[in-house]
DNA sequence: CAAAATAGGTTTAAATATAAAACCAAAATG
DNA sequence: CATTTTGGTTTTATATTTAAACCTATTTTG
């Protein structure tokens, strides 16, 4: 993908690494345990020039590693890294809203389980500190210590930033 | 966007509505309050045609409503719909991800705020039926009431699905 | 050990999508 | 009633994606 997102903001700096078709197909992959090329390839779908575009992103946004396999080299297992590890959340809230709104009562092709005592997850929602559920209206943007003008006047212009 | 997904999975699902550049740029600022096309047009920088088929897709998809405003017709404010609303969990988990590991420390544009006690909020994580934090780990994709052939195989075949 | 198959790509051409600007009609504004 | 705003559509140039062919090094098979 092209970047072109150029505003100081979270969801449009995911979207500058994440913001397309196939690469958060990828990420899922990697979490189902797949490493390999071929198997990436296998698994998405995704075109070989376009699979190889998108891995060689992700390392270089430090969300996969390369590792070196073969004994002679020329043999590559692609790897989640802990910060790619922490996109569980978000692969979590995707299936999660999906499997809700994409399809009809009991009939979502994948739900996810508990491993220990077998039940399905709660909805993931965001909380306080004291672990009360939040709506969006209970939830403030403010800017942070990064924010430049631009984020700023955006953030004021919103009927939901900081008061 | 085209939609080059035709697996059974809900991640699969998911970005074959909102996976590309822009949709969920449209949905941040239909959170942050935005209802006007000029309003999207303005605070995204999406081309027009591309906000135009956007939206009507979003519409489409139940994701925004389109509300005829104006006195006299031709004008329409887009609205999130229940089912838009409760991407909430998406966008924050998005946002979290992305402070965490794409800014410095303490650099975030924008932080998550509990409106009523003014604390940040606690990262967002899977937690199962006790309120317990769940890792990938401890978490199973099995396939659900909605599961065919293909999609029983590639999570048969994963190294994380049902054992 | 030779032959065949596999892994991990790169290259190319055609199809498709995006970007940017121009254009337009209806409605609201002054 | 002239001007501006809204909510688009159309057009053209550019960039991206797709699909297939191609390539080389490494493994596996017989």
């Amino acid at each position: 993908m092209a970047k072109p997102h150029t505003q100081t903001c979270p969801i449009a700096a995911f979207l500058n690494v994440f913001g397309d078709a196939w690469t958060l197909m990828i990420i899922r992959e990697a979490f189902y345990g797949a490493t390999r090329f071929t198997e990436f390839q296998r698994n998405t779908g995704a075109a070989r020039n376009l699979l190889s575009d998108r891995l060689a992103m992700l390392v270089s946004n430090g969300v996969l590693e390369r590792q070196n396999v073969g004994e002679q080299g020329t043999r590559y297992a692609y790897r989640l890294t802990d910060k790619g590890q922490s996109l569980v959340p978000v692969l979590v809230a995707m299936m999660q809203w999906s499997n809700a709104h994409m399809y009809d009562k009991d009939h979502a092709p994948v739900e996810l389980i508990d491993r220990q005592y077998l039940r399905p997850l709660p909805t993931m929602q965001p909380t306080n500190g004291d672990g009360n559920i939040l709506g969006w209206a209970d939830i403030l943007a403010k800017p942070g210590p990064g924010a430049n003008s631009k984020a700023l006047a955006r953030i004021r212009d919103s009927r939901h930033g900081t008061p």
